[in-house]
RNA sequence: GCCACCGUAGCUCAGUGGUAGAGCAGCGCUUUUGUAAAGCGCGGGUCGAAGGUUCAAAUCCUUUCGGUGGCUCCA
């Protein structure tokens, strides 16, 4: 006789066990209609489990109350779609595809998949399988659920030959892998002897469709209301690059087909803001495949960009008592090795740079390219020594040691700024009187990603990051840590960037890795943890996700596509000042470790512009705009005049342009809009006469009426000093 | 790196075995214009690169370079 607790704390009671069905139906008639599914406890079920005890019970549709569209009722209806491309897939290319796993996702669902050999599948199937799709919708067909115990289960999948079906099986059983690792077939495990398989059936068992699936599913295909596959990719095996190679099949569902619409309509407009779109149209970078992928050629307009942001920055910075160094963009390689990046992220780096005379030198010895590599990744004994000693532990071990006449030098394009920074702070003596020193300088460093992940400004191989590096007694690191975060929040609440999260990154409770010790731990994580909760914005603590060398904070915007991008980061370092052996005298006159602080908040200056091109989709605010004002001669008449007030506001220090071309005006404010200058300043005989100016301001689509050229300099200079985000200057 | 798709004029793209095209941009001429494209004309491409098949290749095949999307959220 379970009594269900609805989500608004009423109960209903009932004298026989109950489906969600029968709920939905006690509450309303149109509930019954609308209920996709339900929530029992807190776990996503399906609208036919039977529910037998007290429990709280909530119906999920489509739509939440407030009419946005339902995440559980969005996962089931995709969950259900993912099985009707499964079945749409193997009716248009046949039954051998092997069905591997499909899953939803945040915007759709995908499913990987074994196409046989001597098959393909390409986007020319799109349409077959949409329409496959679109019929199995539209026969609505029941979803039914049904368990087999678990050692028939088994059998039925292996006689079914689909080694991954069998493979999330034992998984699911708690078995051992006897597919993907090899190990031995087991087919129930005794101490779960009730356990069971699930299956579902699109239709009937045995004379439908149907999948080895947990579930759980809408009532019937019918109620996925619209879907489409939308896109090919290949994934492995439990993303395991050792393993097969599978086909994954990206769709997406949605509870109607007017939202559909509105979601393929959606990706368009994220595509017309996207930085590399808009990058080329507006000419604010170059990506040259003679100079190589992932190098950004920082263009003219693209350059004021980046300046205007430099400009920006430096000032904050100098007004929290930052220096400002230069360094250069290579070091040697022992620099590399004290600091610990090389060998060890050897994957992620450009190769080392090896002097001309010492490679011909083991050129004529003979030297193999896997001799070359040993002895450039090989240290000294005096820097093994050196290194062992100061970290307390055997972290170049005697393997890697060799002697120094057969040691290779060279040089590493620096992949972090940090070695040089360290080397800076111990070029001189410090006292505990001069600490925080904090050293600051937009520094190039190169990385090697991967070809496949390169992408635009976003990802690339050489970025330019706004690096700082504080050293700090330990008992000042929670105020250098606000610091930083109170840097971060000043420059994004000028941008007028609102979608930022926070991560700290946290120790994992039961990790041995970390160097340090517990209570500079203890206190570092705390001062994190309260410095990212005075920023006013989502944060997660995140376990585990802590660097071995002490905790940290990312900080992580989303851009149009709904793409997360990691831009800065504030990580504490304990290791650092042991591994350059830094030190500064203390009151006691004892010589002590400083603690070290990276912080680079803002990433990159690529990534952090390409996330700014689209963030203002191309209209930039007047001070960070390329051309802050275009002058628009009516016809050549007023050429010059127009001349006389673009050398009146260049005088002002502003950016103009003039469009002195023999187009119509019309043309040429077509022309200026499309490039979204700010304002346009439209002259003509009337206005040479009085000494006025016509003006335009980019997004209100009329004349504003003339003004004065001296009020109008004077306004929008105010505007551009004051940083400001709208386009204020008004006649 | 791996998989799918793509690469034609500065840009956006058409052309699927038979003499390389359009619009915009550029240049010239006409027009002298008051707020989202005036008209006419001209120039511009070894079709990403290399090799192959063919009487004939932008088009078909192979290789290669580059771009785009994706490469777990564990039934």
């Amino acid at each position: 006789m379970p009594i269900i607790t609805l989500p608004d704390k009423s109960t209903k009671s009932f004298d026989h066990p109950v489906t969600g069905l029968e709920i939905a139906q006690a509450i309303g008639p149109r509930l019954a209609q609308a209920a996709l599914g339900c929530k029992v406890n807190g776990e996503l079920r399906d609208l036919s489990t039977l529910i037998e005890a007290d429990a709280s019970v909530a119906i999920i549709t489509d739509k939440t109350r407030d009419k946005q569209p339902d995440k559980d009722g969005l996962f089931l209806i995709r969950h259900t779609a993912a099985h009707i491309m499964a079945e749409a897939i193997q009716d248009v290319l046949g039954k051998d595809v092997l069905l591997a796993y499909g899953p939803p996702t945040d915007t759709g669902f995908f499913y990987d998949m074994l196409i046989p050999a001597g098959k393909s599948l390409s986007t020319d199937h799109f349409d077959a399988i949409n329409q496959r799709m679109a019929q199995i919708i539209a026969e609505n067909r029941p979803m039914t659920r049904y368990e087999v115990p678990a050692a028939d289960g088994l059998a039925k999948l292996r006689s079914e030959g689909n080694k991954y079906k069998v493979d999330n099986a034992e998984r699911a059983l708690g078995l051992p892998s006897s597919v993907y690792t090899g190990a031995k077939q087991n087919d129930v495990a005794p101490a779960n002897p009730g356990a069971a398989l699930t299956f579902y059936a699109t239709g009937q068992p045995g004379k439908h469709w149907e999948d080895l699936c947990r579930g759980p599913h809408v009532p019937g295909t019918g109620r996925v209301g619209a879907a489409r596959v939308m896109s090919l990719a290949s994934s492995y095996w439990h993303g395991d690059e050792n393993s097969d190679r599978l086909t994954r099949v990206y769709g997406t569902a949605f509870a109607s087909q007017a939202e559909l619409d509105a979601h393929l309509h959606q990706l368009q407009e994220a595509k017309a803001r996207d930085h590399r779109v808009i990058g080329k149209h507006l000419r604010l970078f170059h990506i040259d495949e003679d100079v190589g992928q992932g190098l950004i050629l920082w263009t003219p307009n693209g350059s004021i960009i980046r300046q205007e942001l430099m400009d920006f920055i430096g000032g904050e910075l100098r007004k929290q008592g930052y220096q400002q160094v230069f360094t250069p963009h290579i070091g040697r390689l022992d620099l590399y090795k004290t600091s610990g990046h090389f060998p060890y992220y050897k994957e992620s780096q450009f190769a080392p740079v090896v002097e001309r005379e010492a490679l011909e030198r083991l050129s004529r010895e003979g030297c193999s390219c896997a001799e070359l590599t040993h002895r450039l990744e090989a240290v000294s004994t005096r820097l093994q020594r050196g290194l062992n000693e100061r970290t307390g532990k055997n972290i170049i071990p005697d393997e890697r040691v060799m002697p120094d006449d057969l040691l290779v030098d060279g040089f590493m394009l620096r992949p972090m700024n940090c070695p040089h920074h360290a080397k800076i702070f111990k070029s001189a003596p410090h006292s505990y009187r001069d600490l925080p020193v904090r050293l600051a300088e937009f520094g190039t460093v190169y990385r090697w990603e991967q070809s496949g992940e390169l992408n635009g400004m976003t990802r690339v191989r050489g970025f330019t990051q706004d690096d700082a590096h504080l050293f700090c007694t330990p008992e000042q690191v929670p105020a250098e840590i606000q610091g930083c975060l109170s840097l971060v929040k000043v420059i994004f609440a000028t941008l007028g960037m609102k979608e930022y999260r926070v991560r700290v990154g946290l120790r994992d409770p039961d990790g041995k890795k970390y160097t340090g010790t517990k209570e500079n731990w203890d206190k570092a994580e705390q001062a994190c943890i309260d410095a990212a909760a005075t920023l006013g914005v989502t944060f997660s603590q995140e376990p585990g996700e802590a660097a071995f060398y002490g905790p940290k904070i990312d900080f992580v915007v989303k851009d149009v596509i709904g793409r997360e991008w990691q831009l800065g980061t504030v990580q504490v370092d304990y290791n650092m000042a042991i591994r350059f052996d830094l030190s500064y005298i203390g009151p006691d006159n004892q010589p002590h470790r400083p603690v070290a602080i990276h912080r680079a908040p803002f990433g990159s200056f690529e990534r952090f512009v390409g996330v700014l091109i689209e963030h203002f989709a191309g209209a930039f605010p007047a001070w960070l705009s390329p051309q802050q004002v275009r002058v628009l001669p009516i016809s050549e008449k007023s050429n010059d005049y127009a001349a006389r007030v673009a050398g009146v506001l260049r005088g002002a220090g502003l950016r103009v342009g003039i469009d002195a071309g023999d187009d119509r005006i019309q043309a040429k404010v077509k022309v200026a809009a499309e490039e979204k200058v700010p304002y346009m300043l439209i002259v003509g005989p009337r206005d040479a006469e009085s000494g006025t100016v016509s003006v335009r301001a980019r997004g209100i689509e009329k004349d504003l009426g003339a003004m004065s050229l001296e009020a109008f300099v004077e306004a929008l200079r105010r505007e551009v000093a004051e940083r400001r985000c709208e386009l204020t200057v008004r006649p």
